[in-house]
DNA sequence: ATAGGTGCAAAAGGTTTGCAATCAA
DNA sequence: TTGATTGCAAACCTTTTGCACCTAT
């Protein structure tokens, strides 16, 4: 079915905000992207259109399970397109690169020590951070130091 | 060894703002704490610092070692004491009481995913919503109907 | 036509910083 | 004494909100 009448179904009208915020997750190289990455991509592609209707809309994107809001390390929340499987992340704090994984190992064992403690589990966040491998390579051989985080 | 010296062996003088939230932390009921918990309750006890410096003195304390900080759905983010052993957060959405756990499966899976990612993980961070036992039995019972997050 | 959506500017949290005054060592 | 630390106020950054104008349906 086409995207405006998706939107519609959802009960949001197909505006040119809307329509050019979802293109923008459906076709970015970089999965993950917070409000000011929206505004400033946007901006280049000389899309004039205001930061707080930028937070609108994803709040009622991820609002309405189109896109999925998640909390990192930094102070700014990222979204990504919320493509149906659940996922955790690995992140590489030298160079920002971030994978996507799934381990049902873990999965399961969330569920275990939920239900061990008596909880109704609803949702959880899981983030791994470390030095991809090309990062790590960087670090200078042989000696005992580390690079800062940069 | 006496608090006043081990700050001093952290490079950092024993003034009194130190010495009442590192107190504060130790003493205190709840283990999680924003910046403006403690400036609340050190306030309630007419101690009168500025939110400044509590910021100032919660940053070098994690920076030292001796508080952790955590970043959890919430906007603030919350100090806790670093008493060594790492542990994960199961958290009631409905009353926000928070629990500790630690599960050597998950933490060996994490490990081996990151080892099949080729990274060199640092740190990780998992926490666990739901509702507690108590909660869970608050929703009308009978009823498919669910109580909104409080 | 009209309910819903937008831009702008202002406000609202949370956090950081510059600076002069103060304090621990 | 002197460099570290503090309080205050102002700045910053991310996010939210009020309001008059605009637009999809």
């Amino acid at each position: 079915m086409d995207i405006p009448q998706e939107l519609r179904k959802l009960g949001l009208k197909a505006t040119l905000p809307r329509l050019r915020i979802l293109q923008l997750f459906q076709e970015s190289k970089a999965k993950h992207l917070n409000a000011d990455d929206v505004y400033r991509l946007l901006h280049d592609e000389g899309i004039d259109m205001g930061l707080a209707t930028v937070y609108r809309v994803l709040m009622q994107f991820a609002d309405a399970g189109i896109l999925i809001r998640r909390h990192f390390e930094s102070v700014a929340s990222v979204f990504e397109l919320n493509e149906g499987g659940h996922h955790d992340h690995l992140i590489c704090t030298g160079c920002g690169r971030m994978e996507e994984f799934l381990d049902a190992a873990i999965e399961l064992r969330q569920e275990a020590v939920a239900r061990e403690r008596n909880f109704v589990l609803h949702e959880h966040s899981l983030s791994l951070y470390g030095l991809c491998g090309d990062c790590a390579d960087s670090v200078q051989p042989g000696s005992g130091r580390r690079l800062r985080r940069s």
